[in-house]
DNA sequence: TGGGGCATGTAAGGGGTTACATGATTGA
DNA sequence: TCAATCATGTAACCCCTTACATGCCCCA
């Protein structure tokens, strides 16, 4: 049910469904993803609850295009829905469940190469947030906390990021240290 | 997909479909959940694919139960999923969705507020991680780095999440204290 | 002329949540 | 006797992914 509120979110400022998607590919991709097949109708759906309005074909040269923006009623509806507070638990973490049932794996050394894969994945996503940051830096000098509101909080959103990705390839290196330090468990003869 | 090889992991011991969503409840909760609605139909599901043998009904005294186990080849499978490599992408997280439109509350005082209520929750669940380490580490005097395999992994999943918790905390913090010091932007008069 | 990006959509199916249904056992 | 816990399941619904369908425009 979050998507919904993050569509009245982006449309702060009017977009077309195509829009959106590439500010997702941009901008929320770290937290949260959508597909055009699941954008287009929930903005049809959210436009006959008079949360948008869509207006069609004032394209400059492309085909024709459906740019939405927001009714009164759609700014209400976001912050309430900001103002009931955090929306938390229920995070699917795939990898965690991985790891936490990595002593299947039958010896060490293929943890180990579990673990660094993990470290590589992350330490390539950490590389793009930080040079998401550093570009940011370089060109607006009101970098990071004299932003306007609306790049400020999304500004908090990547500090995030950021250092749960440090966090989490540190995390990654201390497995592997941990794992080598271990005695291979003697495997049981027999069954 | 996930879930079919978390459960294949959770079998490593044989356990009813009631067993498994306490485990759920007090081992796996932090990176993944499911409800019994869940877990039944697909231990049938996995029963018949021959990834499982059920047996009914050897309970001690309480009602007729299901005891799941994996079989040969429910082993192999959970191999391969872990062979296969880390499973990453799409994490879904509403509340840095929220916070990244958090300009579109009126005042910096309600931001603050979001901020200081997700800090609280954070508190909370990092308080309850770390009175689980305490408690493993009072009870078991390998903890952490001599405990056999199948405690000492999922003991690692622990120590990312309470690593990350207070992480989490620290970030609320520094939002509130960066939220407090800026200049509250003048509401544009009219429009 | 053919491929790639722009642009909007539908259909099928998997994964997950909530609600509902049933019944036995245990303890207050 | 009544509520709570144990125990297993079905049904309806929502969310999301993957695949498919359509058509325009631009450039090589």
């Amino acid at each position: 049910m979050s998507l919904k509120y993050i569509l009245l979110g982006v449309l702060s400022e009017s977009q077309s469904g195509y829009d959106i998607k590439k500010y997702f590919e941009n901008s929320l991709k770290n937290f949260w993803n959508a597909e055009l097949s699941q954008i287009y109708p929930l903005l049809q759906k959210m436009e006959k609850e008079g949360l948008l309005n869509g207006t069609t074909g004032d394209s400059d040269i492309g085909p024709k295009k459906r740019v939405y923006g927001r009714t009164e009623k759609g700014n209400s509806e976001l912050e309430s829905w900001l103002s009931e507070g955090p929306v938390v638990g229920s995070e699917r973490i795939a990898y965690l469940a991985q790891v936490f049932f990595l002593a299947s794996l039958k010896d060490k050394a293929s943890a180990i190469a579990y673990m660094q894969k993990l470290k590589d994945y992350m330490a390539a996503r950490l590389a793009t947030l930080k040079a998401v940051e550093t570009e940011w830096a370089g060109q607006d000098a009101r970098y990071p906390d004299a932003l306007p509101d609306d790049e400020f909080y999304p500004q908090l959103t990547l500090t995030l990021g950021i250092a749960r990705l440090r966090g989490t390839v540190e995390w990654c290196e201390e497995c592997i240290s941990r794992i080598q330090a271990r005695k291979e468990e003697p495997v049981e003869a027999g069954q």
